[in-house]
DNA sequence: TCGCAATCATTAACATGTTAAATATATTGC
DNA sequence: GCAATATATTTAACATGTTAATGATTGCGA
């Protein structure tokens, strides 16, 4: 009979742990602007593809659509976001970001990119590559 | 100036992703026995080590301390653990599994390590080495 | 020993995660 | 063209994550 990995060694705890610690920096700059990490990773990801709909924001950004659904909200009373109606399909929406939202994304971008690099130095480029790859080896586990 | 890196690639979404991948599987074997993976890492915790003050259980389990003061709280009235006062300090608390709590663990063993065998043999042993050996350098990012 | 800083834990308040149910619109089969 | 089914999203309910404030107790120094 297998035996349970040691917690010290299991790879759940080691996952929260590693994205806790490389959220902290984050999260530092951007309480400065009022926004959490989900919400930044929404507009990064809006930025990036421009107008989406739900569901394929939700998949770019790792969000649950109810979370999601929470936060995009909020976000346009804030006037970061807007949603529009889709053309053909009534059921769906567009979500696209605003003058506003890409200018949090423009005043953090250079930060964000230095926190980035940081990481990457720290680890070193091979083995920050190594480790983006065997993350995303991790998927369709059945 | 350093350019933002793109989503597909951004660490913080790939840790999140490969966590959610991680975690399904042993979510649906929870869900039996109504634990969630929080109730879950808290019991494995103490089986592994003992009776443990608060803080040093949010330590081993990766849980913040007011998250773990309500899972705690859930879990006592459940009967998943108990309380106990410290001898000479009476700010502390000592939390040790119960029987009910130990039974959990042993109806649960063997199916876990089965799903942590799974991971470790679709990476690949040498692989999967190295992926916890990277998380545990993203440690102290200053 | 009195008072005050330090330590440990909990509570409070709000945001997000998670699963299930509900809603609304589109599409398909008859 | 209508009922049944499928699709896209939201709402609901409860658990956890996160930061700040509060509570409770100890230990130290005047």
């Amino acid at each position: 009979m297998k035996q349970l990995p040691s917690t010290q060694r299991s790879l759940p705890i080691a996952l929260i742990r590693a994205r806790e610690n490389v959220m902290t920096p984050i999260r530092q700059m951007l309480s400065e602007s009022g926004l959490t990490e989900q919400q930044w990773r929404v507009l990064r990801v809006l930025d990036e593809h421009g107008a989406l709909e739900p569901s394929q924001l939700a998949k770019h950004a790792a969000l649950l659509l109810p979370s999601q659904t929470r936060i995009v909200q909020s976000m346009a009373q804030k006037g970061l976001l807007e949603r529009r109606e889709h053309r053909n399909d009534r059921r769906r929406t567009v979500i696209e970001i605003t003058d506003a939202g890409q200018a949090i994304i423009n005043d953090n971008a250079a930060k964000a990119a230095e926190i980035a690099a940081q990481i990457r130095d720290k680890l070193g480029p091979r083995r920050f590559e190594t480790l983006l790859d065997i993350l995303d080896d991790l998927r369709d586990l059945e």
